[in-house]
DNA sequence: TTGAAAGCGCTAACAA
DNA sequence: TTGTTAGCGCTTTCAA
């Protein structure tokens, strides 16, 4: 069997409470006592059971992560910078793929809670608003990233969407650009809209007209973004840039583009949205907006456990800036 | 407080037996108090403990993922599956990004067995062998997937990777290649030397000598691709197709290739392995050999969690086939 | 069909 | 500086 606190206390001549106040480091243990007791448990090679310290009234030391999807490179870019802060600060992670489906949603949150998680970091739309309502009753810590949720108060690190969109535009028409479509993933989505508020300001400032037409919505995809390309590539004026709410839209445009013959970036523009892996390897390479996913990841983590070691802390929102990267995928227009 | 089985048992006039055994669905319980249970923990919104259930001698139902880094999209992909699949069977999934780095490995570990999980899958090479062991010796359920460990009685779950290395290189062979290199990712791994030694096989078969030149090691990136690449690309008489055991590295190659002018696939040609969603993104798209990856992430589950439930369970090794994927980056040679 | 009670491994008063 | 002891929330055996 396993060796327990008591089999270490017995062994080592002293009570179960001096054994566990060794190991949290609280009271005061002499030295001798201390080493006897490191010793012996070195020797039985004894794992403190955080199973049974949790029941006890301490931390399970595990943090729940909500994403739609790691094989997505954003989101498995967060989940690595995540995951890489919470295990500094003595968290494990929990990993939960929703495909954004509200009922996967509500389940792994049933088990994370069951699994009494210290807190729950959200980067999927959970849009059951009972559901969480509960969970903040519930002094269940909660934090959001790269997610907007206005009805909740709770800590939120997120990226100034508006800026995103205005930098990735304002680039466009400063290249020259007057003909420039956006496509954004989901309208329903603050992000987006936020990115598209961004985009129409930067054609404004530069007296272009903000044109219906050239704005576009598509599902998330590759071939989403592909397909909407070609429609816009079908218009009686194409747009001579297109600037895309994300890298994966942005890959398919430029495939699509390729694939009728119009080559990027001299007679098509693309511009991404998060600077994930995919940008660096597509040819030409994707000029695209970089999310700080690394502060965005730690600073969820820092803000979540924060709480969880003091409940009342205070909630907070963090926005952090975008930043235009440029690469090969986006020149002056042709004539 | 959150409602407890006390707070269930109390309200519905039962004892907490008797409540647990309805959750459990042991024993045998009227319907009438079934259904009475059941609609107190609905209005109480009762979470069952499985902290509490965990120290009472149940699982934890979560299992620990050791992988290298799930930006890779290979690991992404690997992690979403067994995620899938863990979830259907009940079972969350910890996730832990090691680097290959043996001190995060053993710093991992030894997390993971004090947190109870049920079982570790190893995807990351653990070279502490005594560790290992003692994992073993303490019963606690490990499997291997898409790594060899010849000292390890583990279930394991992997590609033939000799097979693969054939199919790659005579696919080469088969267009016409002569000078034909590889660039292997660690020469250590097994599967390194497998994946090479079916590319000799198959250049032997084509009665194409094997020459030591073009067999090279390279770190895993695009960067180490790249370098290896040129390397290749500057002996005196260079390969017209380079393998590459992993599409990282084949991307690393088209990259390097097309900045020194050389053009894919007309004077070189490009077969990856692993068939990640980047050989769908690079231009022209990477031939590779895929890695039947679902199949993989639902079988390591299958046997480790057929292992949890029964500690005597026969450990097995189940090797899978991978599959050519023809795509643009490979043609006949020039000449 | 139901319940009493011991125990899982640890923590935290409180006492000594 | 160290120990006693009562839980934490659940499971399970045995009895009723």
């Amino acid at each position: 069997m396993k060796p327990t606190i008591y089999d270490i206390a017995r062994l080592a001549g002293v009570s179960t409470a001096t054994v566990s106040k060794v190991f949290n480091n609280r009271g005061s243990i002499s030295d001798k006592t201390k080493k006897k007791i490191f010793e012996i448990s070195e020797e039985l090679n004894y794992q403190p059971s955080v199973v049974a310290s949790a029941l006890a009234g301490k931390k399970t030391y595990t943090i729940g992560l909500l994403i739609p999807d790691v094989v997505n490179p954003f989101f498995a870019e967060m989940t690595r910078n995540i995951e890489d802060r919470a295990h500094e600060l003595g968290f494990n992670l929990v990993i939960c793929n929703t495909d954004n489906d509200v009922n996967k949603e509500f389940n792994y949150i049933q088990l994370l809670r069951q699994k009494r998680v210290d807190g729950i970091i959200l980067a999927t739309g959970v849009r059951n608003d009972k559901l969480l309502k509960e969970l903040i009753n519930e002094q269940l810590p909660i934090a959001l990233i790269a997610r907007e949720m206005s009805i909740l108060s709770a800590s939120t690190v997120l990226v100034d969407d508006f800026a995103g969109g205005y930098s990735a535009a304002s680039y466009l028409t400063g290249l020259g650009h007057k003909r420039i479509a956006i496509i954004a993933e989901n309208l329903k989505l603050a992000s987006s809209r936020e990115r598209i508020r961004g985009y129409r300001y930067a054609l404004e400032e530069a007296g272009i007209g903000y044109d219906e037409r050239y704005v576009k919505e598509s599902d998330f995809s590759l071939a989403g973004g592909g397909k909407t390309t070609n429609e816009l590539l079908d218009e009686p004026e194409p747009p001579t840039a297109i600037f895309a709410c994300n890298d994966l839209l942005a890959i398919g445009a430029m495939q699509a583009a390729k694939q009728r013959g119009v080559s990027i970036p001299e007679e098509l523009s693309v511009v991404g949205f998060d600077n994930t892996v995919l940008a660096a390897i597509t040819d030409p390479p994707l000029t695209t907006i970089a999310q700080p996913i690394q502060a965005m990841g730690q600073q969820v983590v820092d803000l979540i456990t924060q709480e969880i070691n003091n409940p009342k802390s205070i909630k907070q929102r963090i926005v952090l800036l975008p930043e235009l990267i440029v690469r090969g995928s986006a020149r002056e227009p042709a004539e």
